[in-house]
DNA sequence: TGTACATCAGTGAACGCGCGTTCACTGATGTAC
DNA sequence: TGTACATCAGTGAACGCGCGTTCACTGATGTAC
C-alpha cells in the first residue's frame, strides 16, 4: 500500500501536529506510539518510515508547538503598537490553558521541568523557544531603555511560565484564574511605570 | 530477619527521604522502585511492607520535601525582620538548584509539569505547598495594604516557579544565573517600591 | 524471668503488562526502457 | 505511451526490556502464658 510522495508527506506533518497537541496536553511519557498512531489514524509500524525515535519526533513536534505559537503571536499583534502588542501577548501566553482544546501551547509551561532531564535535541529546542519568547518581548518593550529590555522581558517570561506552570496544578478553575490575574497584574504595572 | 519497631520506623523514614531527593533531582518516572530501594540499601520487595504504592510514596516524599523546605524557611528567617524575610526567602528559592547537593528544593519547580498530570493525592500535596509557600510571604510583605498582600505574594510565587524551572532547562550556568539575576531584580523591585 | 509460638521486616525471584522498536508482508507508486 | 520491475508507505504481529507489584521464604522481634 505505498502513498505517493505528497501523500507520505501530508502523513509526516499529520503525524507531527497530532504529536504536538498530545505531548502538550498528556506530557511527553503519557503518550506511547500505539496512542499516537491511532490518533493520526495510523498503525504503530508506520511510525518508523518517518522518524527514526520516539525522542527524534518529540523534538519535531515542540520545534512545531513554538513555531504556531510565534506565528500566532506575530498575527495577534501585526496592527498593535509595542505597548499593545506586549500587553496581547501577555493575555494570550496566561490564556493559553483556560480554554479547552486550545491549540497554540508553549511547551515551556506545558511541559516544565521534563525538559530538564530529556535529550540534547529537545533541550536545544526548548532553550531556542525561550529565547525567541524573551526577544519577541523584548523588542517590544520600548518604553524601557535598550539595556533594560532583555532583563524585564526575560523577568516577563519567568513570570507568565511560572503563573501557566501553577494554573494548570491547581484543583479548580476558579484558583487557577486567580493565579494568572494575580501574574497579569505584577506585569500589567511593569508596563505602565 | 524481622525487625525492631524503631529499626522499622527508621527505615521507612529513610525511603521516605531517599526518594524525597530522588524524586526532586530526577523526575517522577526516572526514579525506579529497583534504583529507590537500592540507594536506601534495600531491595525492592520490602518497599510494600511500609507503603501501598509508588504514588502513595511519591505523595509522601513531596509533602516531606515541602515540611524541609518550610522548616530551612522558617529558621532562616527567625530573626529578621519581614522585609529582610521575603529577601532572604527569594534568595533561596532561586538559588535552590544551583549548587548541586543541595536538600531543599521546591516540588513545585523541580517537578512542574509532571503535577499535573499525577493522582489526586499528589495534587492535594502541591496544591497546598504553593498556598502555603503564598502564606509564607503575603505574611512578610507588610509594606503593603492587607488586600495587596496576598496578590502580590501569589505573582511573586509565580516569578520565582517559572525562573527556576526555566534556569533548570538553560543548557548552561551562566543562562541560568542570568534567568535567576533577571527575576530577583524584578521581585526586589516589588520589595521596594 | 523463661519458653513457645506468632508476627512481620526484609530478601530476591518471578509475574504480568505496556512500552519503544523491529520485521515480514502487501500492494500502490515510482522508474527504466 | 506501455510494460516490467524496484521501491517503499503502511500494516499488525512479535520482540526484548524494564517497570510496578507479588509472593514464598528467612529469621529476628514481639507476645502470651
Amino acid at each position: 500500500m505505498r502513498r505517493s510522495r505528497s501523500e507520505a508527506a501530508q502523513t509526516r506533518d499529520r503525524i507531527v501536529s497530532t504529536a504536538s497537541q498530545m505531548f502538550l496536553d498528556k506530557g511527553l511519557a503519557a503518550v506511547g506510539m500505539r496512542d499516537l498512531m491511532a490518533a493520526a489514524d495510523l498503525t504503530q509500524g508506520g511510525f518508523y518510515r518517518h522518524f527514526q525515535s520516539k525522542d527524534q519526533l518529540i523534538a519535531e513536534a515542540s520545534s512545531a508547538a513554538f513555531d504556531r505559537l510565534f506565528a500566532m503571536f506575530e498575527s495577534e499583534t501585526a496592527d498593535k503598537s509595542p505597548a499593545q502588542a506586549v500587553e496581547r501577548i501577555i493575555t494570550l501566553y496566561l490564556g493559553q490553558s483556560q480554554y479547552e482544546g486550545n491549540t497554540y501551547l508553549c511547551p515551556l509551561a506545558m511541559l516544565g521541568a521534563e525538559l530538564t532531564h530529556c535529550d540534547q535535541q529537545l533541550r536545544e529546542v526548548a532553550t531556542t523557544g525561550h529565547q525567541r519568547l524573551v526577544r519577541l518581548i523584548a523588542d517590544r518593550l520600548t518604553h524601557l531603555p535598550r539595556p533594560k529590555r532583555m532583563v524585564t522581558a526575560s523577568a516577563i517570561v519567568s513570570t507568565m511560565v511560572g503563573a501557566v506552570t501553577l494554573a494548570n496544578i491547581a484543583p479548580d478553575p476558579a484558583k487557577a484564574k486567580s493565579i494568572l490575574g494575580d501574574a497579569k497584574k505584577l506585569l500589567r504595572s511593569l508596563l505602565t511605570q
